[in-house]
DNA sequence: CCTACCGATCGGTAGG
DNA sequence: CCTACCGATCGGTAGG
């Protein structure tokens, strides 16, 4: 009977491995050697190569979503919710680096259905933003001439945090997400400082 | 003896399949069914699958700071140069959809020497950005409480767009161009319009 | 979780 | 550019 969390620890060596090489570049015998078990005996834990995929990028999808949910739901000033959903996906990133950069990196390599129940998700996510800033248009918060530019600004430059964050940079989650909000809100035209959010 | 272009052919090919299954899911009896040649007719033009790699990568390398030089080394206000790196960077996104995805995705398969020279011209490139910024913070058109934070969001959005961006969409590389330069300069808070850029 | 193994496929080559 | 092929490695399985 397989020991308690070795699933777990199968799944985060997978994870490391797919990010660091890719999964195609990855095989069920690097994962073997860096977990100790034998190639064969890994389908005493998992089915298949790919079941490993999906469940770090579905597990992956879940935290952005869930992270999200409640800053899109609560109340607040749109500014405010600004910060507080690019906190929420800076979290996401920066606690699991590594299942965060599967997500984005190497979800495509998912066979069709699963692949479609992770776009599904990906596209709740997107729309969840998408929401936040319709909020702060019709607020007044924001004046978006064009709100798909904005929106693909915004979640490029969120995704984009998994390429180059590093967490023992000297910026703190929150302090990225501070420096971010501030020039998305001001742009590079002048900034605030010190804001009370 | 080769027919003049038989190269070149295979060259897209690969790019066209490492964009879709990327670097290791692409096997070299794809490129072979894919150009109607026989996979071991293939080597006849390249010396390795990596070979098509690097010379992929290089080349989109090569694409992207030969066009972003001439903006940088060039003269007139801040706001115009950042608003035609952002077009020069699109421009080489659509223009080469596949390499340019190939470029920021698949680099890092790349073997320790290549992977190096083409880690130099990111370097490079990322580095002629952070000079169009500061020249900007220099003459008072920008304010940056945070240059590193200002360039990595501006080069998040912009490396983005290989995947969202459609030739086929609505909006010219120009169009996004402009609308990206309206948020970045003016935030959310407030755009520009009818800039006469 | 191990031993022992399988058929399929991989990148690449020899000889024309 | 084709024919014919190679050794290595792949994901996965049978039987304990």
């Amino acid at each position: 009977m397989p020991r308690t969390g070795r699933r777990e620890q199968i799944l985060e060596i997978a994870s490391r491995l797919f990010r660091r090489k890719g999964y195609h570049g990855t095989t069920i015998r690097d994962i073997s050697e860096a977990s100790g078990i034998l190639s064969g005996s890994l389908y005493a834990h998992i089915r298949s190569k790919e079941d490993l995929l999906f469940e770090i990028t579905d597990r992956g999808a879940e935290l952005f979503l869930q992270s999200l949910r409640p800053v899109v739901m609560g109340g607040g000033p749109p500014e405010v919710k600004l910060k507080k959903a690019l906190v929420a996906h800076i979290r996401v990133i920066t606690d699991n680096l590594e299942a965060a950069t599967v997500f984005f990196h190497e979800w495509k390599s998912l066979t069709e259905e699963r692949r479609r129940i992770i776009q599904g998700k990906r596209d709740e996510y997107e729309s969840m933003w998408a929401r936040l800033l319709a909020e702060g248009e019709e607020q007044g918060s924001f004046r978006l001439s064009d709100p798909k530019s904005a929106r693909l600004l915004i979640l490029s430059a969120a995704n984009g945090m998994y390429q180059w964050y590093r967490p023992e940079g000297e910026l703190s989650p929150e302090e990225v997400a501070e420096r971010f909000t501030s020039i998305l809100l001001s742009g590079l035209h002048g900034e605030e400082r010190g804001e009370t959010m």
